[in-house]
DNA sequence: AGACTAAATGTCAGCGTTGACATGAATTGT
DNA sequence: ACAATTCATGTCAACGCTGACATTTAGTCT
């Protein structure tokens, strides 16, 4: 059948040095820059029975291809008879029409709208996605998920994989600092959005979130409640989001005669558990912040952790909302992650239709949820 | 250019009425059962400049297209000198292999598995998803989304524009009662794999969770600790999940003469707000129970609310895990779900190897995760 | 030198589909 | 009754790519 050598007799087999495709043939060592990927794939199965065509659907029902086309196609230019004698042959060869095919007949374009993020395991994300899905469905596209590990060399090499299955357009979160590679593409006609930050030397739309006024207007609130001492912890201050949310937070402060507010921003890191240290750290200062920002939902989860039973002492304020943040009264930051997933496949949709517009940017409001954490005043030294 | 009609001169325009795929040609009226979706398309770009195809970078570098495919798939028969001459034509003209011709030429095998959810905004299946799309990328596989809005009809609709497009595999979630509809494809050699509750009518492999056994193991535990009284609070008992923890809660009631649980179970709804009703009407019971398990996380958020400060009176064990329950010190039944996409993730893998073995049923194992409200003991009457 | 091998390159066909165009039959108009 | 029109169907080529096979060129061996 096919010349394959295993390193083991019998399933699971090893996928990743014993297997080659027989379909791409044993001229397949793959060069760099243009089939790079250095994964074997897994073989073809041997099929039972052949995939009808429309020449088999033909000539069970006496016809040519063509005319079975226009049957599967819905042509009126097909009599009554006909018809139902193609449909009957088709249906008992168990017919399906190949879109590759199609598609590459019709200059190679698909219906598929690739989503590249970095990280799969945010639930954000996922939000996002099924935004983008059911937007993209309403306009006969299929969304295909991508994920970078939020690895940037990572992300030119999945967006190549991509172009080169010819998706429609690409939905990306960008994660490498520069996306001027996919400038040439963007001229050959596929549109690009950047989703939550902005793409870097690349003409792309993009949505994003209103990360500057959302936290300014937040900390002016905890402001006009006394607090002076407000703390904002956040993940590194590189990306973008954060940036902008850090600005908010200082813009506020300077508003309100806080000129240096260096010693109450944690920035670090991310994770849970350093946000979490970071407040404990906080807290555990002489004049201790009576109020807390957290720059995203991870950071929240480490501010929830860190305080604990000192809940009621310390207004706190979360970007992003987060499950059960109701439930524990928890103010939040809050916006809508499927309108921004939405939003974005609207962008990419309009571009298709005009590709030569001027570049869009959708900002998504924000807006506060008060639930009691945020409201508190400031406790008596 | 094309003919098309818009029903505003300015965009965003009307894509449901107004757009016409050029590239379809205006014979596509779609055929119900081929080519359904009464969805039309959004018109390809008019690309300011071609793609360039293998013959046009051979023009360029004087050499013929086989040539320039020999470079691109790195074949070893190709002089220094021709490779280079070939590489910089290629690149010059921004080339990227088509690999919807190349899989065509390959007899239409594509790399894409698709996979099949009903309701994408359950955060659960993300973790799946990105599970399934990390395995899958280890073997050069991409992954693409489907939903169907839990809607059973829309399930065979959306997988057959999936087979279409000849993906690989299948990779779903079941909604539809019956998936017989698949068993033709199946023979035709796309491997078919279940996950989270097993196919109907259709020989297809499958990942489940150890639901029975978890929940019974669960409920164990509460009686050992004396409680007599216990709740299952759950989603409708239809659902293959809900049915086997439900077995398992009564089966561990049945090991302790417990024969009749059925005025403690509150099977109607999944959603958050009627598992918290379910909840506050077996408090208010003369005789209320002291423990409650929930049968699947957006149960367990409603008891989490429906409890509120008779927290600690009440025992409580919920069925997955979920954000923050470890802070709430709210013990669960967990899991991995990014193991469920991987086990599904190789099962397709396995069965693209070997398309004739038994059909392989994989069951996830879970484990009680001890966080203080599912050991509470019974409280003094 | 002539036969023989290996390496580099080219020619051709076909994957499944559908536009463009052609053909033949039935229908219409006058 | 005969051209003009409409309808049903067919033929052919091409979308971009790569296997199978053919050809050319350079290099090796006796």
């Amino acid at each position: 059948m096919s010349t394959m050598s295993y390193c083991s007799d019998t399933p699971p087999r090893c996928y990743c040095c014993c297997m080659i495709d027989p379909t791409v043939s044993n001229e397949a060592a793959l060069v760099p820059g243009f089939d790079s990927a250095p994964i074997a794939l897994v073989p073809a199965p041997a099929p039972a029975q052949a995939r009808a065509t429309l020449a088999d659907v033909g000539r069970l029902a006496g016809v040519s291809p063509k005319t079975v086309s226009r049957v599967v196609l819905g042509s009126s230019n097909v009599s009554q008879e006909t018809r139902e004698r193609v449909l009957t042959a088709a249906r008992s060869l168990r017919f399906r029409p190949n879109h590759l095919a199609r598609n590459l007949r019709h200059g190679s374009v698909t219906n598929t709208v690739a989503f590249v993020i970095g990280d799969l395991t945010n639930p954000f994300y996922f939000l996002v996605a099924a935004g983008i899905e059911r937007e993209l469905a309403g306009h006969g596209l299929m969304m295909i998920l991508a994920a970078t590990d939020d690895d940037p060399a990572s992300e030119e090499r999945v967006v190549e994989t991509l172009l080169k299955q010819r998706v429609r357009a690409l939905l990306m979160v960008p994660i490498a600092l520069d996306q001027g590679y996919l400038e040439g593409e963007r001229q050959l006609g596929t549109p690009v959005v950047c989703i939550d930050r902005p793409a870097h030397n690349l003409i792309a739309d993009s949505v994003v979130l209103e990360n500057f006024e959302g936290t300014a207007e937040a900390v002016r609130g905890l402001i006009r409640a006394g607090h002076r001492r407000i703390a904002f912890v956040c993940s590194p201050a590189a990306l973008y989001t954060h940036q902008e949310r850090l600005r908010g937070y200082r813009q506020a402060l300077r508003e309100a005669g806080i000129l240096d507010s260096s010693r109450w921003e944690r920035l670090e890191n991310a994770d849970g558990p350093t946000a979490e240290q970071s407040v404990r750290e906080l807290l555990a200062l002489p004049d201790p912040p009576t109020a807390i920002i957290a720059g995203n939902n991870r950071a929240s989860s480490g501010v929830v952790r860190a305080l604990g039973n000192r809940f009621d002492t310390v207004a706190f304020i979360g970007f992003d909302d987060f499950e059960l943040a109701d439930a524990a009264g928890i103010s939040v930051i809050a916006y809508d992650p499927a309108e921004l997933g939405r939003q974005a496949a609207r962008l990419v949709v309009a571009r298709l239709d005009d590709p030569v517009g001027p570049p869009q940017q959708i900002e998504i409001p924000t807006h506060l949820i008060q639930r009691g954490s945020g409201e508190l005043g400031v406790p008596l030294d």
